[in-house]
DNA sequence: CCCATTTTGTGACTTTCGTCAAATGATCTC
DNA sequence: GAGATCATTTGACGAAAGTCACAAAATGGG
């Protein structure tokens, strides 16, 4: 059982304590993700958060029986779907292992729990949330103020890691074009 | 000075006590706002926060010489940029005041102390990030699963205060797509 | 190493949306 | 309330992306 990635994790994004920290080393357990497994469902609550150590998950949603990728979780980040873990209503994401997972899992229950025994921890929730938000508000005004040709470029510029590990066809739901369009703009380029 | 409006919004939406409130009250102040007045602009270090008592802003970037809009900040909600904010680097944002504002202004520095003053306070926040999360995410979402004609019902039913009051013109971007789009999509509505 | 499967790329065609230009309708000011 | 300004609608056209069908390339078990 090795938690130190996480630590280092929450240093580099967050003003986490030694103590705070060690209140949260209880909670923390590890878990092995199989490639093709699912840690979320449509339709379920969702429980738990997922640091990710090593390996790849995606979120997507199933509209109209296409498959619409929302966000990638490679290393270094938390796979979850924040709304349905803070609302408690049924998801309308599936999360599932590109590659096999080790991850360090955080169940709901828990945490609130920790952040009553150990409330210097909201800070830490609140920089986690914070850096979520600029992140989300980014990839949404990707679709107001850019064009796929564009939005590929910033994904090319600012997650270069997700376009080496991730397979193509699962991009272009996330970037808002079809396959072959992306295939097209990569063709321009090389 | 009436902040009523201010903490009735916090505790429908947090869970602020009413010693948290009281902390608060110190560093709230209130401001009016005459339309068309700029509260940010692109470049500027965002340093405060603007919970909109009456009125309405919006918040756009300039984009190649267009106006693209990102954001409607109406009653009950707080215009900022998140992002420069907590970051403090310039902003990308031009927030303007579509109607005069009555405002209660709450500025960066005084939160930061407030926080460490009153550490129940950060769970307010938290719940604050959380939700705008949540927002942010589900217009992202709105961009990779509906087409224009699906963004402009989502808005119909979910946001009809944006429709009644704020010009098409600054919608129709917000939605991604351009002004005439949106007129022929509700044209063949009515 | 080969076959099956999956993933990516390509061409032809269609649809949708953006652009430009102009007209109509609404609003504001003096 | 007339004129000016601003907002919305409309039509014609073109560009961009989606869809469909298939080919090529890559991957991965056995």
């Amino acid at each position: 059982m090795n938690f130190d990635s996480f630590f280092t994790f929450l240093q580099e994004k967050t003003s986490i304590s030694q103590q705070g920290w060690e209140a949260m080393l209880p909670i923390l357990s590890e878990q092995k993700i199989s490639k093709g497994d699912f840690i979320l469902t449509e339709g379920q609550i969702c429980q738990k958060l997922c640091f990710v150590k090593s390996g790849a998950f995606r979120a997507f949603y199933l509209q109209d029986g296409k498959e619409i990728n929302n966000e990638f979780f490679l290393e270094n980040s938390i796979a979850t779907d924040h709304e349905s873990l803070t609302t408690q209503q049924p998801s309308r994401l599936y999360i599932e292992a590109l590659e096999s997972v080790s991850g360090i899992v955080l169940h709901r229950d828990d945490l609130i729990e920790l952040y009553k025994l150990s409330p210097d921890l909201q800070a830490v929730g609140r920089d986690l949330l914070s850096l979520l938000l600029i992140e989300r508000n980014r990839y949404a005004s990707l679709f107001t103020l850019n064009t796929p040709t564009e939005r590929y470029h910033y994904l090319l510029e600012n997650r270069p890691d997700i376009l080496e590990r991730i397979p193509l066809q699962f991009i272009a739901s996330y970037l808002g074009m079809a396959r072959e369009t992306l295939s097209r703009i990569r063709r321009k380029i090389s």
